[in-house]
DNA sequence: AAATCTCTTGCACGCACGTGCAACAACCGG
DNA sequence: CCGGTTGTTGCACGTGCGTGCAAGAGATTT
C-alpha cells in the first residue's frame, strides 16, 4: 500500500464546485455536459494535475484497453520490427500494449496468458509459443480475444495468421532452378516452430516436383550461429549443395559468412543463397541477401482490426484465419542464370 | 460496454460456501485463512476459472505492479536488447512491463507519460527521448519513480543512468595510438542524444590531451545508412583518416561495408574501426569490431532495483545517478600495433 | 399562460477488490 | 468453571470511476 495518493475526480469536483458526476462526463466521450462546466471542470484537472484513472475506468467498463503481446526472443531483428509495428499500431488505435517475455522457462506462456487475464487485457497477441487448449478455452471464456502469429496450430476460438509457404516453396525452386542450381539443401533450426517446418516442407515438395532431391539439415537455436554450424554441416559434405533456402535470415547470415570466410566461397557465383524475413541486415552491402519479406504492418494491422472488432466472442461465421503472402525481395545472393 | 463479465470474487465465495472477504484473503499475501477454507476456496476458484482483477487490487492497494517502459526505435538491435533485459527482469521482480512506442510525432514522450499516469504505473523507465520538467514534477507529485537511461539533463528527482564516457574517449584513443594512428576522426549523426555527445566530447578532449586533432562529422539518424554515408564523407577527403570511433556500433557496421566494399580498404591494416554498444552483428565475422559493451542486464537491474526500493518519494539523501563503465571487447578492427 | 420538450445535473448504485473491526469459536492455564 | 488468548470469519466501508434515473432549468410550442 503506498502512501501518497492520486489527484481523484473527487477533488476536481469539489475545486471546481460540481458533482464528481459532471467530472466523469467531461472526461467521457459523448456524455452530456454544458460548455461551461465542462470548462471549469477542465479548469480545475489541469490545476491539480488530475488524470482519468483507467483502472477504475476498466473496472466499469468491462474493458481495459489493454493488449497484451506475447513473445521470445524478442531481440531478434524480425521479433523486433514485428513488435515495433503491433506496439504503433495498437497505439494508434487507442489500445495499449502490456508485454510478457516468454524467454527462460517454458510452460510459461501459460502463466503470460494468466498475467493477461489478471489484467483483464482486453487482447493477447501470441507471437510465439503456444498455450494449452485450457488456458485459450478460458481466454475465449472471459471475452479476452486471442490472435496467433505464424502458429498454425489447429486452435479453435483465436484468429490465426500465417504465410503462405507453398507459394515461397515453390518460388524458391523456381529461382534455384533457373539460375542452374542442381544440388538443393535446406537449413533449419531445431526449434520446430509451426513456420520453419511449414517453409521446409513445402520446399521439398516442390523440388519433389520437378524430380530433385533435398538435403536437409537442422541445428540448434534459429539465430547466427547455427547458421555457421550448418554451414559446417552442408560444405563439408562429398556431395557439396550450391544452392541453399535457409529458414531464416539469421541463419542466412551465418551460412553466407562461414561459406565466404572459412571455405572461399564465391556468392551467388558458387553458392545461392535465399532466406527469409527480410531483417535489416539482409540489406546489407555484406550481404545483399535475396528473401522474402513478411508484410509485418499487414500482419498487424489485420491482427488489430481483427480484435478490435466488436462482435459475438464465440464467433460463429466470423474469419478466423488469413493467409499472408510473403514478397519475394531480390538482391545479389542468386544468380539470374548459370 | 462489454457484455461478458470475467468471473468475480462473489462468484467464487458463493460456491465455496463461505464470504467474498475469504476469497480475498485467500489470494493475499499473508493474510489470515484457516487451511480448510482456502483449500475450498481455491478449488471453486479452479472450478470457475477465476483470476484476481489486478486492476481492482491496484485501485485499492494503490499500487498496479506495472511498469511503463518509453522508448524509440525499438527494433534496433541495442534497444531490443535493452527491452529484452528490462521487461525479463521485470517479471522477475514481480512487475509487469507496459510498453509505449515514441517514434513518429515527437512530444509524444509527455502523451506517453501521460498514459502511464492515466494507468497508474508505478514506476516509468525511459530509454530516449526526454519529458517536459512540468510532465516530471507530474509524475513524482503522483508518487511515480522515473528511470532515466542514457538521457544524463540535470532533471531532479528521476534516477539516472548513464556511462562513463570519459574512460571510453581514453581507452578508444590508447587504442589508435598503440595502433601507430596518425589521423583521428570521429562519426556521429545528428540526433544529438547526450550519450553520443558525451563520447564524441570525451574522445575529442582526450585527443586534445595528446595535441593530436580529431575531425568530427555528424550526419543523420543514427543507422547503418549513416554510417556509409560518413564513410564516404571522410574517406574521399584528402587527409584520410586512418582511424575512426564511431558513436554506435551500427554505423561502425555502415562505415566498414562502404570502406571495404566501394573504397577496397582493408580493415584493420588501412583503417581501425571503434563501435559502441556491442549490438549482435558485431561479432559476426564479416565485421568482428572492436567495440565497447554496455552493461545491459546492470542498468536493468540497477533500474528495477532502485524502483522497487521503498522509501520516501522525494528521496532525500536517495542515490539519483548511477555510472557504469562499458567494457572494451577486443575484436579485429584495430591491430595491435603498426 | 399553460404545456411540452430538450438539456443539464446530482444522487445513488454498482464494478471487483482490500482491510479494520468486532463477533465468535476453540483452546489453555489457573 | 472461568477469564484470557489465539485464530478465523463476516460485516461494512473505502478505492475511482461510469451511468440510469429523476429532478430541475430553460426554451419552445400551443
Amino acid at each position: 500500500m503506498r502512501s501518497k495518493i492520486f489527484v481523484s475526480a473527487q477533488e476536481v469536483a469539489e475545486k471546481a464546485g460540481v458533482s464528481r458526476s459532471a467530472v466523469s462526463r467531461t472526461f467521457t466521450q459523448g456524455a452530456s455536459v454544458s460548455a461551461e462546466t465542462r470548462e471549469r471542470v477542465l479548469r480545475a484537472a489541469e490545476e491539480l494535475g488530475y488524470h482519468v484513472n483507467h483502472l477504475a475506468r476498466g473496472l466499469m467498463r468491462n474493458e481495459s484497453g489493454i493488449v497484451c503481446l506475447i513473445a521470445s526472443e524478442v531481440a531478434t531483428p524480425y521479433r523486433s520490427a514485428l513488435l515495433r509495428e503491433l506496439t504503433l499500431q495498437l497505439q494508434n488505435a487507442g489500445k495499449i500494449a502490456m508485454f510478457i517475455n516468454t524467454d527462460r522457462s517454458d510452460g510459461s506462456v501459460d502463466r503470460a496468458l494468466q498475467q493477461a487475464i489478471r489484467y483483464r487485457a482486453d487482447a493477447s497477441i501470441i507471437l510465439s509459443g503456444l498455450p494449452d487448449k485450457s488456458i485459450t478455452e478460458l481466454c475465449l471464456r472471459n471475452g479476452q480475444r486471442l490472435v496467433l502469429i505464424n502458429r498454425d496450430e489447429d486452435q479453435p476460438g483465436p484468429l490465426r495468421i500465417n504465410l503462405d509457404d507453398d507459394e515461397v516453396g515453390g518460388r524458391v525452386l523456381t529461382a534455384f532452378a533457373r539460375a542452374g542450381c542442381r544440388r538443393l539443401a535446406f537449413a533449419n533450426s531445431e526449434a520446430g516452430t509451426p513456420s520453419l517446418m511449414g517453409r521446409e516442407r513445402a520446399f521439398v515438395a516442390a523440388a519433389h516436383g520437378l524430380g530433385m532431391d533435398v538435403i536437409v539439415k537442422r541445428h540448434g537455436w534459429t539465430g547466427y550461429e547455427a547458421g555457421r554450424v550448418l554451414a559446417h554441416r552442408l560444405l563439408t559434405a562429398k556431395e557439396r549443395p550450391d544452392a541453399v533456402f535457409c529458414a531464416t535470415d539469421l541463419l542466412a547470415c551465418g551460412f553466407m559468412d562461414a561459406a565466404r570466410h572459412q571455405f572461399g566461397l564465391s556468392i551467388p557465383d558458387e553458392l545461392c543463397i535465399v532466406g527469409f524475413d527480410d531483417i535489416e541486415q539482409a540489406s546489407w552491402s555484406s550481404y545483399e541477401l535475396t528473401t522474402f519479406a513478411q508484410p509485418v504492418a499487414e500482419i498487424a494491422s489485420r491482427a488489430i482490426e481483427w480484435l478490435s472488432r466488436f462482435g459475438p466472442k464465440d464467433g460463429k461465421g466470423e474469419v478466423q484465419s488469413i493467409r499472408l503472402k510473403a514478397e519475394l525481395i531480390w538482391r545479389k545472393s542468386v544468380r539470374a542464370k548459370k
